[in-house]
DNA sequence: ATGAAAGCGCTAACAT
DNA sequence: ATGTTAGCGCTTTCAT
């Protein structure tokens, strides 16, 4: 493991010399080049990343904080991200959060402490006073869920206009009865699509009915499952469901086919996020697709773009409404 | 961004002492203490990770080298990985080769140059010879797929006892004609999953057929669904199937769901892996378990004690065949 | 075009 | 118990 040194020794140059080779920016005669080469070759040397990265205050690391790998949703996004950050030469911490504080402290002091030189949080649960905190002295974009009249740029889709969407399709093709299923309303997201849900029964002349909003506190397919058990436990149950997210929509829809319940005939389903899974549930699941590999290219170059100090504007992308079984009678 | 030096100035002691405080090994006062704690307070002081890294001559990041994130099997690995590498101060970099050299080199040079301390691979389309040679100066472990009669130590299943398990359970439900659905047999894995497969058949006196095995290069919902397309157009179709992969399995099912098949009663299909989805399905999928967070705590603590320069045993984990409906007749 | 030397922030060996 | 100092491996100014 040779350093600098031992290499511009055996070419008989400075380390200046071997580092303006390595950097390929300043000029170097192209006799000594070759020594150079050959000593790299002889020497096995590899540049310490280590000693650049403290020589220059960077790390080339950029954290990406998601609540969980688990959900696909993310692990789109994060391609996306992944690609772009490697494009310029950084890679990516993937900081999964479970939702923890604890967690989530753990990585904000990696950027603190200068392992990091951006954040990409995609945490709906994240700490926003500690975040806007960081904000000040470090490179932070929001990606998915934001903080409304906060000072961190974010990249989004318009979920009220999306659930607004979804709801009116299913009044379109003749249902009354609507159900949400929702996660919790702390998140600004969770706020949006019920938004969304509301003005589409509205303007239908509709009644909003808090029987038929179900809230749920995590996003996994035994949430879908149970919120169909309460939903259909309601004297009045409803003819159609609209959910916050596809895993949940899969769990509903799980739980229907057990019950014998047809779908989209007795029960109409549509999910959020278009996830790989919405295409192979049976009856395939319709859903609002979010552009998820792009949006994470869009967090990567805001970040970028934030971390060389230009002015970065936030970024609402388009979704679209993709009608599929579960919604075709 | 104060420094540690302008911490020992302003608390009126020696950098060393700032350093043995903050790293709480050595003995220091109680009144230096203070003195440290207040001027740290003071100056919002937050140490180096650069600094420290290049002195210890260390990154205290780890690579996960994985085909591809999409893959919800990764997923629970890498939970695995992260918990226990972060229980020990370490933090993950996450790299998604895609099966991809380029992408691999990537890596590859990231641990040359010293931002990583060790590699954990699950790439089963890996250069064998450039991990090896990695190898001889770093501390690498395969997990779930490995190199035979390599040096470089895993954690892994029996593949081969897993398949038989599977095709057997077939056979004692009433199978006689039973396909395969592979991947790539340059792939260790594949090639002892088809083992086990032709073991089960051979025991019961089935004969192999070749027709009946099919081979399928990526590992996506489509290839399931492409793989059940060709094997029903045989003039002597399957009665069941065995795939080395849920997701196979799932597109399986929703070809077979959409040619209007009944599964179990028409068809059986076996998956493997027990992703969470696999739950989700109508029929719900008989599959084989894999201990997956397990394996990737245990890839990791392989991977620690490698670093440390202890001897590292390979470690087979225990499956487990999940009966569910896909075969209950 | 090349070299000498300072310094990024930290830890640890050695000295007191 | 605390201080002094060298040095981890690199980049970059300032000379030449």
């Amino acid at each position: 493991m040779a350093n600098i040194q031992q290499v511009a020794q055996k070419a008989g140059v400075s380390v200046a010399t071997v580092s303006r080779f390595l950097n390929g920016n300043a000029k170097v005669t192209s006799k000594t080049k070759l020594k150079v080469e050959d000593a790299i070759k002889e020497l096995n040397y590899e540049p310490s990343i280590l000693g650049r990265n403290l020589r220059n205050s960077e790390s080339r690391l950029l954290l990406v904080l998601i609540p969980s790998i688990s959900n696909p949703f993310y692990t789109e996004i994060i391609n996306g991200i992944e690609d772009t950050a490697l494009n310029h030469q950084y890679n990516i911490l993937l900081c999964d959060t479970d939702s923890n504080p604890e967690r989530e402290n753990i990585y904000f002091d990696l950027m603190r402490r200068k392992l990091a030189d951006g954040i990409i949080s995609m945490d709906p649960a994240v700490n926003r006073e500690k975040l806007h905190e960081l904000a000040e002295h470090h490179a932070i974009i929001q990606c998915s869920e934001y903080t409304e009249n906060g000072s961190i740029p974010y990249v989004t889709i318009d979920n009220e206009a999306a659930a607004y969407q979804a709801v009116k399709h299913l009044i379109k093709i003749g249902h009354h009865k609507i159900a949400l299923i929702n996660s919790d309303e702390t998140f600004l997201y969770a706020r949006q699509r019920r938004k969304g849900y509301e003005k589409a029964l509205t303007e239908f002349n509709l009644p909003i009915q808090e029987d038929w909003i179900y809230h749920t506190h995590q996003l996994g397919f035994e949430n879908g499952q149970q919120a169909v058990r309460k939903l259909l436990h309601l004297h009045d149950p409803p003819t159609a469901i609209f959910t916050v997210s596809d895993i949940l929509a899969i769990g509903a829809l799980k739980e229907l086919n057990a019950r014998g319940i047809q779908v989209p005939n007795d029960m109409a389903v549509i999910g959020f996020d278009k996830i790989i899974f919405s295409s192979m549930t049976n009856p395939t699941l319709t859903t609002i697709s979010q552009p998820m590999y792009k949006m994470g290219c869009t967090a990567a170059t805001m970040l970028l773009d934030k971390m060389k100090g230009q002015p970065v504007d936030n970024i609402t992308l388009d979704h679209e409404l993709v009608i599929r079984e579960s919604t075709m009678g």
